[in-house]
DNA sequence: TTCGCCTGTATACGATCGTATCGTATACGA
DNA sequence: TCGTATACGATACGATCGTATACAGGCGAA
């Protein structure tokens, strides 16, 4: 990290901190501390605080579109389980990543309606290619599933930060990530409740 | 709303403007001035920002568990169905409070660590209830079964923000819950996707 | 009545906010 | 070696933050 410029290191710093205290928590002088350069620099490289979150959010939205979109050139459940493997190892490489997602989607940022939207587009498209496939059973609301694969997508997300104190270990923990590919692979495919 | 007394109209009002714009994001003068009352009464009932915050915190919470206990009375899959009824009903109701439980779970509130944990508890008595009773199927992870209700629980609070935009109404929306009802009906009891 | 208490207002205070300004150091091509 | 752009730092400014203080009216108990 030393090796970085100013510029990154106050995208980095930025991303940590919004994602931990949220936009309005933190404080300009903050993240110039944790960059270890001077305030100064948020206005010469981004203009302003706004510009430097602005900045975070391209980054970010990069990086989930990425990621989506490779787990979903495979089909039916098996692209499921790519997806999930595929956000774990990307957590464990890029943790303040996923927790300023989560953060700047409570926030309602400019970016997050983006973000949201892209997702959504990403599993609207997975659902339909699967449909054509003949992997989707007969009958199903196309567009709920798709918003029930972005609600699970996040919902790891929303609960991380309870996560450690829950059930003493990350929601991106190998164990609880075997466990959680496991069962949405049975609920996608039979469900768990008899009817 | 104007016959409340001042406590009252502060408590609505900061309700309302957390949910909005986070916590740090409101001021006092801000959440005074829309309860119209003076911003030293803050202090006079609730000490602090931050004690206002916790007595909105408990009424919320106090709201969910009522909710939650209310539905997971019932059995199986029509207790599901309850749960989003009772959610509807209370969201048509109370609209701030669904907001801010989604802000507030997002903020790390003090309380927020309490309503997740609650919410955890009344899921797994629910999932124990059933497997009791024979209606879960075999072989299931019942942790994680009572995680991913959670989550289904928090997801649409989660999108709701972005509904409109998204869908051109409310996740809470009549019609909107009737598709999400069926789908999740038939998601927990049969998948959605062929193995 | 008078006292104390409760609800409420008005305003002042010190701290911190984001931003603006001005400064220097370094790098690099002409 | 000069000119200029870029990278970065120090500090000042006005606004806004949460909190503290001072005080006013209403009301029940003595």
């Amino acid at each position: 990290m030393t090796q970085l410029n100013g510029r990154q290191r106050l995208i980095r710093a930025g991303r940590r901190l919004f994602a931990e205290k949220g936009y309005s928590g933190t404080g300009v002088r903050e993240i110039a501390a944790e960059a270890g350069v001077s305030i100064g620099l948020i206005r010469t490289h981004f203009g302003s605080k706004a510009g430097l979150r602005e900045e975070i959010d391209r980054q970010v939205i990069a990086q989930i579109e990425e990621l989506c979109s490779r787990a979903t050139r495979h089909l039916g459940t098996e692209a499921l389980e790519h997806l999930i493997e595929d956000a774990v190892e990307w957590v464990e490489r890029e943790r303040d990543a996923l927790l300023y997602l989560r953060t700047s989607l409570m926030e309602r940022t400019p970016g997050s309606q983006a973000l949201l939207r892209e997702l959504l587009e990403i599993m609207r498209r997975f659902v339909q290619i699967n449909r054509r496939r003949g992997l989707l059973q007969d009958g199903v609301d196309e567009e709920w599933a798709a918003i029930y694969l972005v609600i699970d997508f996040l919902g790891p997300a929303v609960l991380e930060p309870f996560s450690e104190q829950e059930f003493g270990m990350s929601m991106y923990h190998r164990e609880m990530v075997k466990r959680r590919s496991a069962f949405m692979n049975r609920v996608s495919t039979r469900g768990f409740m008899k009817s």
